[in-house]
RNA sequence: GGACCUGUGGAGCAGUUUGGAGUGCUCGCCACCCUGUCAAGGUGGAGGUCGCGGGUUCAAAUCCCGUCAGGUCCGCCA
């Protein structure tokens, strides 16, 4: 990305040189990158934000000389001199000013600078919380400034997209109402109406359904969201969406925005191709098929279901948890007949730390025969289902996940994953698979049985929870009786995958009042409480709402994928840590007792500590 | 709420399994030398509560318990 003008203080920016400046006198200024003193002569680099550029201080200009003496990185100097090609044998590949030196006549320090905390390169692995101290210089590291570009040019190409497709930004509040359901709200006090708080939106969900009632028709915003939730690589406690929503469309005019957008994103920024339509597939194969709602399709090794093949089996496990309902998810890991015993067992005790009872394994050798604990107990006709249904080779390993079936599924998803990376199958080399694989995933399930670690305080008194959320309409041939078969019904929605990644999670909204409570009845939300909690969203509804359908991609994860980066703390400039907390500000910081009072809250009593 | 990994001069590591003097490596830092380097080079030097607390022991970076911080994951994230 291109930074012109440079400013009043420099005529050129230090990366911008090349040898067709040679003559020129110019002015450049930014931080000292590295210092190479010889004595007699002195080497600078100096970085602003266009890159490196090699500056000269020779006797020439004793009083340059003197000031390269004294510099030291990360200073902030001015340099003034001379643009000059650099002599044969002498030019630098690595530097894309490596064609040319600036011979200094004058050097003027702005800013004098302690020595850095870290270095600053990229390829340095420094102490996260050290980093997040130190965010300032952190950033300066050109991986970071790379990727903070990337993220505003993705932003931009964002913006341009969904301008040319009609829709406008819409700014909604960021104090509103805390909402019943789904994540934690972050909660503000009010101190004009105290005992009362605002909450932080977790999303502008139902904002931009009342701004289609408004007539808006096509809404987007890069909308900032908060959830107070336990926090991963992929999640924090702010985040960013591009949040839309368009009246009198339904799935495939969002299919067709967001793949238009994605190209265009892609094109863009890397120069790769993205093919469309991406993929769908539908929620139920995915879970069958790859263990995951946000299936990585980079890969094969597809899971398969044994409850079949091992029906009346004499194999002892297999048969106890399929008699109580449950099934054997099975995968082949190609070439995995070189894992070792000991591999083996790591893999059991991966499982288990993810809650298995263990994880039965095999071999395939070259006789078609299985090596395993198990081998004795299976049949002719077991043995030969495991290798059908598998596709296991001879050479491969088979790897048995058992279960109530959706736990046995997903245990197996996860493994897939974990054995691809282990073994290098993702990405270059591994398949005949490039690296942006995206897909749909489609018609997902309306509701999720409420299980009992759920929250008590959310509104799961009828067992059931949305899948996605209450405002989800369900699909045509459920729309007359998904309360009687709520284990079946699914849902207009659709989410987007990339390389295993949730990108985005969208859906066809409810559009009719009358739906719409019986949605909320169902999930045990009498008419009642609907109108204390949603009563601005029925109101709005009974004022005439069209057909309207809407889609969140998050900006923080596509950046992360397209960075290459495993963490969406690489794409923000200034995250949080797995606490929450912000080692540079020291945020969150202890209250004022006196400000709680105006806000009309007390203070609990600590816990003791002995 | 839970599991696992990490914590040693300013940065990154080794040392911990098998307790024996703060031992080592790379980089950085300071001083001096040095006129073509680009990870400059040379000589010399400074810099440490081994995250913190407790315990075991003649003796703890090392073993045990607790705790804090960072990270990864499970639950959670409509």
């Amino acid at each position: 990305m291109s930074i012109t003008p440079f400013g009043a203080m420099r005529t050129h920016g230090a990366g911008t040189l090349r040898a067709e400046h040679a003559g020129e006198t110019v002015t450049v200024a930014g931080w000292v990158d590295t210092r190479r003193d010889h004595g007699g002569v002195a080497f600078l680099d100096l970085r602003d934000r266009s890159g490196i550029l090699q500056v000269v201080a020779d006797p020439e200009s004793s009083d340059a000389l003197e000031a390269a003496h004294r510099v030291r990185t990360e200073w902030v100097v001015k340099v003034t001199g001379t643009v000059r090609a650099r002599p044969d044998g002498m030019r630098n590949d690595r530097l894309d000013t490596g064609d040319v030196e600036l011979a200094a006549t004058s050097i003027e320090v702005l800013s004098e600078a302690q020595t850095p905390p870290f270095p600053v390169e990229d390829d340095v692995e420094v102490a996260e919380e050290r980093r997040l101290f130190h965010r300032y210089v952190d950033l300066r590291r050109p991986k970071m400034l790379r990727n903070l570009e990337v993220r505003a040019q993705v932003v931009s190409i964002i913006r341009r997209v969904m301008e040319r497709n009609g829709f406008i930004d819409v700014e909604t509040p960021q104090l509103t109402r805390p909402t019943p359901e789904g994540a934690r709200d972050f909660l503000v006090p009010s101190r004009l109406q105290p005992g009362s708080t605002y909450a932080l939106p977790q999303s502008p969900q139902l904002f931009k359904q009342l701004l289609m009632v408004s007539g808006i028709e096509r809404y987007f915003q890069i909308a900032r969201c908060f959830r107070d939730e336990n926090l991963r690589a992929d999640r924090q406690p702010e985040f960013t969406q591009l949040d839309l929503e368009m009246s009198f469309g339904d799935e495939e005019d969002i299919y067709s925005l967001m793949e238009e957008m994605f190209v265009e994103i892609f094109d863009e920024v890397l120069g790769v191709d993205l093919p469309t339509p991406f993929p769908r597939i539908r929620f139920e194969d995915a879970m069958r098929r790859y263990g995951s709602d946000k299936p990585d399709l980079r890969f094969e090794m597809e899971l398969a279901d044994l409850a079949e093949v091992f029906a009346a089996t004499e194999v002892g496990v297999f048969k106890g948890v399929l008699d109580s309902g449950g099934s054997v998810v099975a995968l082949a890991l190609p070439k995995g007949g070189d894992l070792t015993r000991r591999e083996f067992d790591e893999w059991t005790e991966w499982a288990k730390r993810r809650g298995a009872k263990g994880l039965a394994w095999g071999v395939v050798e070259d006789d078609g025969s299985l090596r395993s604990p198990l081998s004795k107990f299976m049949s002719e006709d077991e043995l030969a289902g495991v290798l059908r249904e598998t596709g296991a080779e001879p050479g491969d390993a088979v790897f048995f996940g058992a279960g109530p079936r959706s736990f046995a599924r997903q245990l197996m998803g996860a493994l897939r994953v974990a054995l691809a990376e282990e073994r290098g199958l993702i990405g270059e080399g591994g398949t005949e698979h490039d690296r942006w694989e995206f897909c749909w995933v489609v018609e997902p399930p309306m509701f999720d049985a409420a299980s009992e670690s759920d929250d008590p305080t959310a509104a799961t008194s009828a067992g059931w929870v949305p899948n996605h959320h209450p405002f989800t309409s369900p699909a045509p041939e459920f729309l007359d009786d998904f309360e009687q078969r709520p284990e079946v019904a699914t849902a207009r929605a659709y989410d987007i995958v990339l390389n295993g990644t949730e990108l985005a999670s969208g859906s066809v909204r409810i559009h009719d009042a009358e739906l719409q409570r019986r949605v909320f009845r169902f999930l045990g939300i009498s008419d009642e409480a609907a109108e204390e909690k949603f009563g601005f969203l029925l109101r709005g509804f009974s004022h005439g709402v069209p057909p309207h359908a809407g889609i969140a991609p998050g900006i923080d994860r596509t950046v992360m994928l397209i960075c290459g980066e495993k963490s969406i703390r690489e794409v923000i400039a200034f995250p949080k840590t797995q606490t929450g907390a912000d080692p540079m500000t020291d945020a969150p910081a202890p209250y004022d007792p006196d400000a709680l009072k105006e806000l009309g809250l007390r203070e609990l009593p600590k816990p003791k500590a002995d």
